[in-house]
DNA sequence: GCAACGCATTGATCAGGATCAAGCGGGCGG
DNA sequence: CCGCCCGCTTGATCCTGATCAATGCGTTGC
């Protein structure tokens, strides 16, 4: 079980408060949420529920990583979902889980019995409206990653993960990407593999590629500088306008 | 523009009324619905919307296909939507198509204004709950996706196309697949490559292969008959039980 | 200090699907 | 009726990424 920095106990000052399922809503409605929530911990690489298990909760990502991932019969896995601080984990209304969730870091959950998650949805709006807007988001971003699986280089694979990496971290200190940064991998080569469709002798050759065409330096094998930051687009294969949404 | 053969003013002969996004909705909602609803039709081929159009209306497709699709700088497209009779186009609070739209075969949509749409869904409950539903379920489909394109080989990319298509045609039936029953591909060579993240001679070998093999009985080019569903099942990769959500 | 393990890199070879190219067949317009 | 075009099929060859295999490197545990 891993400290937390924070106190677990009131939403006032949870860290994912203004982004997550709850963001919308009032005072009252925060009172009957904080009433069913509970917190839940996981280790790095410790499953959290088995596609088929029954889930008897729902919940939103407080710290660390977790992953959505469907394995074939033969053990290729294909990673489908990577949520991160503030992402909202199961579906109000089905009892199944229908893919493997993982704790892909040291994670923490907050987490609301789906009943009464469910009741409270029904009985007033703004859970549902977050959560609609949270879908559509992650829609967008799967349709997104289906024109990376689909139609993209390993070498371009690569370059929009990277970018997809920089940008949420740049998100989260509210500002543009920048010529120069650098950040942390939060995957490892294998996890990217399998959020690229690749496998890890792939996604190592091309990290390396990129490293002896100047187009990121590496510090360390996780840590990644990016000296120009339109190159490292321009390798993506997207158009000009880097594929933005919103 | 293409005849209907159902009365385009009523939704209460409305051939999609029991699943689109108005399917929950009450009398006084439906009647504010009607208000600001109309009906467009585009021919088999046309363009519906660009990426990067304004957009200001949201609709249902009515009667035929139409897709989503992104294309790479140098001109790779990747289908990343197939939207059938019921299913949804747009998204509310945002003015911006981030793909393109087009109209597969004959189409006609249900259109909403958009903004008017926004109001009547901040006003009353149901039509954002079931847009939430289908916004789940179009994720779950596209996560399914994902592990097709990311993971599978040819030969299971096109027998995992044909269990969607049999399995959506059988669901239109109310009845579950069964052996011997045939179906029209609704799709070209191409848009099936853009589908899959393939290309159309691959697509075109990996058919004839599945017909040599037996797995599948050609009549014409478009229609397929399926004589041991289980036998096609077994292609996809998929564990025994197939993958099936809900 | 060293063994053992997990993660990553690099090399050699192979194969699945892309690419380039030719030809088929049915529907449509002239 | 003929010629053309579109959607499709089939063949030959190429190339990207998978596979099999060995090694490096940092951390942990003895």
């Amino acid at each position: 079980m891993n400290d937390q920095s924070f106190d677990l106990k009131s939403c006032a000052h949870c860290p994912i408060r203004h982004r997550a399922v709850c963001a919308r809503c009032e005072k009252d409605e925060l009172e009957r949420l904080e009433e069913i929530k509970y917190y839940r911990s996981y280790e790095a690489g410790r499953p959290v529920v088995w596609a088929g298990d029954q889930m008897d909760f729902v919940a939103s990502v407080v710290t660390g990583i977790a992953t959505l991932s469907q394995t074939l019969e033969d053990g290729r896995t294909q990673m489908v979902g990577l949520l991160l601080p503030s992402d909202f984990l199961g579906r109000p209304g089905r009892a199944m889980a229908p893919y493997d969730v993982t704790a892909n870091s040291d994670l923490t959950l907050c987490c609301f019995r789906r009943k009464p998650f469910e009741k409270l949805m029904s009985e007033t709006p703004h859970i549902g409206q977050r959560l609609l807007e949270m879908t559509l988001d992650e829609l967008d971003a799967a349709r997104e990653w289906m024109l990376i699986l689909g139609r993209k280089t390993a070498r371009e694979k690569i370059a929009s993960l990277l970018t997809i990496i920089a940008q949420r971290e740049a998100a989260l200190r509210q500002t543009a990407p920048k010529d120069g940064s650098s950040f942390d991998l939060p995957l490892t080569r294998e996890s990217m593999a399998d959020y690229l469709g690749l496998t890890l002798e792939t996604v190592s050759r091309q990290i390396s590629a990129l490293k002896r065409d100047g187009v990121i330096t590496l510090e360390g094998k996780r840590r990644i500088i990016v000296p120009d930051f339109e190159a490292l687009i321009a390798e993506t294969g997207d158009d000009a306008d880097g594929g933005m949404l919103v």
